[in-house]
This record gives structure tokens, C-alpha cells and sequence, in this order.
DNA sequence: ATGGATGACGAAAACCGTTTTCAATATCGA
DNA sequence: TCGATATTGAAAACGGTTTTCGTCATCCAT
């Protein structure tokens, strides 16, 4: 099994990797290259984890402060058209987003006392799904599951900030 | 393993024991008995499935039409208080409501195509989340499984109606 | 390179589901 | 029955997201 603390490294080639498919996909569409958008995506391809918008935003703007929402939203969609990025809601009302990993799917443990976000994946977990649906004669398009509960550091965590947040969510 | 094809019998006992269950709720926090909360709650109990705002309120009207949206809300929100009820979101952007039924819990089936939704509940799926927290020293206080796809009765299916939006879910 | 058609931008308004406000009304214990 | 207090409903507010619209940037044909 993947290790759950799969906290990726911010790998300048993982980065330049990704801004250049994103290039080749705007380009493909027949769509324009503009420095707003070469910001966005490349500020998103360092962030880690499972980032807002409005923690996208927030980076974006240190480097370019004139960007707004609507941009950001936009290039966004681009990005998920793209299929290098993967839109998540986990309840609390916000969309997130993530950059494919190299693993092709992945399921999360949600940490309701610190809101930290971890990946997982078992195939068992993912053929038993399988079966069940099988046995039942529902074709699997995508699947979602998430575990919402407390993690190992979460005693002496002290990382609230988002507590509030992650504990309301659905 | 409990049959996939769970639609509940709107039964009449069913609904008179939660309507009950909720009078009950209400007193013990000291609130008021009105019509339109009656109303609402009779209504809620005799609709099956997973149960929109909108549809809610449409069958209410049909009831008292001067009953609106702020009444719905505030009602559903006792009903998730008093636990009879609990809050789904499926990321179609707005939120289901489900009686409980006697499964203690259970996943979901969703049908891209026809949008209908089936439960199911496998006690191997829920132990193997278990170890796969417990491996992580992670602590499940709740999770949510929901498989998007096609049933089988898609091919031939007629029920459209909510087909887009459906498929404009995460 | 230059011009111009066409995208893209950004601020603000619109949107949509949900929540809150507030004045009027209904409930229920004294 | 009265009166304190909860509840109601219409409308406004809210928060995240999308759209509008006038201006500006890109990039292809020249």
C-alpha cells in the first residue's frame, strides 16, 4: 500500500512538467497565452495539497496583485478541462483542487481537528468496490470515499486554524 | 449483503412513528408545536429517497401554499438535530435530505445517467476502511463511499429529468 | 514589424443555494 | 385569557462561483 503521508515534494521538474502540458493544451484548443495565466498555473504547480481559490489567490497575488477571482476561477476550469488538475469538495461549501499525481487514483483521510488532508489508496478497497458494483450491475465511472475523523498527530496538534472549517463540514 | 434496490415502502406506520419521534424532539428542547412544522415533517416522511429543498417545498406548497423556503430550511435542520434525518451532498451543489432508515449506515450508487441513487452496505468494505485508518493511526468518526456511474437499467432508462444535472456532479 | 480580429482580463454585478433579519403572528404556560 | 416568547414569511444578506461588459493583450495574416 502508498504510504498515506504522501506529501509531495515541490519539485521544480513536477512544475515545469505540468506548465508545459498546460501549455501544449492551450495551445492545442487554440486558446491564448497570457502572463495571467502562466502565473496562475505556475504558482499552482508549487503549492502543495489540496489548494482553494482562495489560497490560490493569495499566492497569485504576491506575484502578480492585480490578478482577480475571475481569472483565477477560469484558468482553473482550464485546468481541470486539461485534465492536469482534479476539482474535490469535501463539504465544507469550497471547491479544491489538485494536481494529478502520478498514482492514478486515491482516496482521502480528512482530519476533523486539524484539517489536514491525507491520500490513500488500497486495491483491495478499490476491487471490492468493484465487485460490489458488479454484483448489483452498476458500471463504475469514478468513485469518492473519505474518511472523516482524527489523526495521529492530532492531540498535540497545533494547527487549528482550520479547525472550525473542517468541523463543519458535511 | 442488503439489497441495492432499497426504496423504501412509503409506509404509513413509518411515517406516523418519526412524526412521533419528532414531537417528542420538540418538546424535550422546549419548542413550539406549529402547523407548518407539522406539515413539513408529515410531508418529509412520505416522500422517498433522498429529498431536495426544492422538491420538499413543492410538495409542501401543495399543502399549505404559503409555507416558504426560510420554514423548509429551518425544519430540515431540526429534523438533522433530532437525528432523524441526516444531510447528504453528492457535489451537485445542493444538499439532500434521508430519513433514517433502519441500516445503520450506508453507501451510495449513483446513476449518471438517470440520476437515481441506490444504497448498499458491505460489512467487508466498512471493516477494511478500518484497518486501512487503524494501520494509519487515523480514527474514523464517519465516511462517506459514493460510486458515480451507470445502472443497469440506464440503457433503457426514460427518467432524464435530472440527467444533467446529474452528470454536472463532482 | 503592424494591424486588426478575436480572446482574455478585471471589476463589478449577477447567480444560486442557503441563512438571517425583522415585523407580524402563533403558541403555550401561568 | 394574557403575555412572554418562539415561529413565521418576505425579503435582504451571504458566500462561493459565474457572468457581463468595456478595455486590453495576443497572435495570425499581412
Amino acid at each position: 500500500m502508498a504510504p498515506v503521508h504522501q506529501k509531495k515534494e515541490v519539485e521544480e521538474s513536477y512544475a515545469k512538467e505540468k506548465e508545459a502540458a498546460f501549455a501544449e493544451f492551450i495551445q492545442r484548443r487554440g486558446l491564448k497565452t497570457t502572463r495571467q495565466r502562466n502565473t496562475i498555473v505556475a504558482t499552482f504547480f508549487r503549492m502543495r495539497g489540496h489548494v482553494s481559490v482562495e489560497e490560490l489567490l493569495k499566492e497569485v497575488k504576491k506575484v502578480n496583485p492585480r490578478i482577480g477571482y475571475a481569472t483565477v476561477y477560469r484558468t482553473l476550469h482550464l485546468l481541470v478541462e486539461s485534465k492536469l488538475v482534479e476539482e474535490r469538495r469535501f463539504g465544507d461549501g469550497l471547491a479544491r483542487y489538485e494536481g494529478h499525481s502520478d498514482v492514478e487514483h486515491h482516496d482521502h483521510m480528512i482530519c476533523l481537528e486539524c484539517g489536514e488532508i491525507f491520500e490513500f489508496f488500497n486495491p483491495r478497497l478499490e476491487a471490492l468496490q468493484e465487485k460490489l458494483a458488479e454484483e448489483n450491475n452498476f458500471k463504475i465511472f469514478r468513485h469518492r470515499l473519505e474518511l472523516y475523523g482524527a489523526c495521529k498527530d492530532s492531540q498535540a496538534c497545533t494547527n487549528r486554524k482550520r479547525k472550525q472549517q473542517a468541523a463543519s463540514g458535511s
